[in-house]
DNA sequence: CCTCCAGCGCGAAACGTTTAGCTCTATAAT
DNA sequence: ATTATAGAGCTAAACGTTTCGCGCTGGAGG
């Protein structure tokens, strides 16, 4: 392997002036071509080691995730490491496995590893921890969900209108009691969807029965119990929306088990995953997330913080979702 | 941030001293003693990036696979990961979006960026490329796919035994007629499925009709397009294997439009993702790949190779998968 | 008592860059 | 003609390690 030793001897410069070269400094034009021909001859390869001892950067970015078996964070992932690529930056993905001590495990470990950057989904680890990051003036990007009281750059789905929209459409379809299988409280996703589904029945005029708002965990275990739940209760809801895209598997599950026909005894929509949506019959409705915007919008900031463009940070940057409606849900006739 | 020399000063011990007790080489118990209380001190930590200028280790592992929104792989990755992440490794995953060109790219990309080692599922890139990092000392493991004439260790499933024993399954159950919808010729893992198709017809003295192995691409809508040409021809089979999780999904979805009943009026064995098996009605039966074992035996593999353990090299490790039978078979009765 | 040797520690060079500060030259401004 | 200035290149130090070769010490073997 040659170093920039080998091509100044081969050009006749200095170190110092392939150096310059290297990093776009002002070169004369014909020593340019001399040193362009010089590298493609020796093919002198920078050494990120060597660079990055002198400038503490690694080009590699930290890349953290709550599972790498959910589709709707690793399509995401695809998209980020692309664009980064392209930069020139390498990614370090870690998954913490919906496990909390872990993402704060990993996160240690990306730190440790020197990465230049941090772009990670927190589940809502050591907050204190994530707060320090952003002192040492290592840039970090929130993906999906919001962490109150950090100043921090953040892209997420516009969960709320999500919801609003979705359950919206059940109510034009003249549902009047419209189910809910919602995430945990306190997490920021499920609140802000939680918060849609309030504010749409309050737009309507309709009432609020607490009972048909099923918390879950976001897990495809919860997912059933929320439909078998709501299926038992005493004036059951003639539709439902689930938040999340296990929990839809969960909900799926449930209604095969229970036999329940879809769409005249229940009207249903999902999240996320548009594939899935076209296996199951009939075909599900679903909302679906901006995932390859999320991504666009989550790499391209975190390249324009790490030339240390910090203009209007900390940016919340709020993605529009889409409502598929399908044979699963159905107009009533009153 | 402090450094060796810190330490260093602190103990009163020369530089090359606290290098080796970092590197686990033979040092005075007082001195190691005094060394770690001064580490712990000054909260030294080691920097990688020097020392691997320096070794030209990078800590890091490269890990390239087909797509990141394949489910398949990414259970896998994540297992890898952890284990190697145990080691001190991080490990930068690239996916190919299941393009051969890009697989060229990535893979140059891994090796730019000076990966100490790589786990990678090949769809036939430039095998002259992969063969030359072979003679780079950079350890390669294969996964998934083995590549005929390069000599690599490799993880794989045991996919002959695979679609033998699902297929054994259906001429149990006194199907004559059984379907296969396959990947591409010249494939690896194809070409195996397909010849524990024929292999256990000829144990079993049963007439092979080629008509009834139609070869797809391992897409969505290669499964779709096979699941149609099967149940269109003239004497269509009673029983079906689909031989990835993708063409699965497609065969799946033109069943739902075909209107076609399961089991009674077909019998099916999809691939790979146990938790859409659940989700479809009737339970999907399945073939499970080891993903766990998969993923393990690839990430210990490489860590002995980056020891320089290179006992019997090269090694094929070849894992046994399993059939799960649900009531998407039925058995006929003759 | 002398010689050897193993164990431990040390000094210094090297890894491949970046960059501050300098010199030199050619041109523009006076 | 003189001075100022900008552009281009150079020298050398520095980044934080690892490691080679050497020296010292103390105990074992003769």
């Amino acid at each position: 392997m040659s170093t920039i030793k080998d091509v100044a001897k081969y050009t006749g410069l200095s170190i110092a002036t392939i150096s310059k070269y290297i990093n776009g400094g002002n070169v004369l034009e014909q020593n340019r071509e001399l040193i362009k021909n010089a590298i493609e001859k020796l093919e002198y390869k920078r050494n990120d080691m060597a660079r990055g001892l002198k400038t503490n950067k690694t080009m590699t970015i930290g890349i953290l995730i709550p599972s790498l078996e959910n589709i709707f964070f690793t399509t995401i992932v695809s998209i980020i490491e692309d664009i980064l690529q392209d930069s020139g930056y390498g990614t370090i993905i870690c998954d913490f496995k919906e496990n909390v001590d872990l993402e704060q495990k990993k996160l240690e470990f990306l730190v440790s590893k020197n990465v230049d950057g941090i772009i990670m989904v927190s589940y809502g680890g050591d907050l204190e921890y994530i707060k320090s990051l952003s002192g040492k003036e290592i840039p970090v990007i929130l993906l999906d969900r919001m962490i109150k009281g950090v100043d921090l750059d953040v892209v997420v789905a516009d969960n709320l209108n999500a919801s609003y929209q979705a359950v919206e459409e059940l109510i034009i379809k003249k549902h009047k009691r419209i189910g809910i299988i919602c995430g945990p409280k306190n997490t920021y996703t499920a609140d802000e969807r939680r918060k849609g589904y309030i504010r749409v029945h309050q737009d309507y005029n309709l009432d609020i029965d607490e009972k048909l708002m099923f918390n879950g965990r976001y897990t495809v275990e919860s997912g059933y119990n929320g439909l078998e739940a709501l299926k038992k209760m005493e004036n059951p809801p003639t539709a439902l929306l689930v938040t999340n895209y296990e929990m839809t598997i969960g909900a799926i599950m449930a209604i095969n088990d229970l036999n329940i026909v879809v769409p005249s005894e229940l009207s249903i929509i999902g999240f996320d995953n548009i594939q899935m949506a076209k296996v199951v019959r009939p075909p599900l409705s679903i909302v679906e997330q901006p995932m390859k915007e999320i991504g666009e919008t989550a790499a391209k900031l975190l390249l324009k913080r790490l030339k240390g463009d910090y203009a209007s940070f900390p940016a919340v940057h709020r993605l529009k979702t889409k409502v598929h409606i399908k044979e699963s849900v159905q107009k009533l006739v009153n």
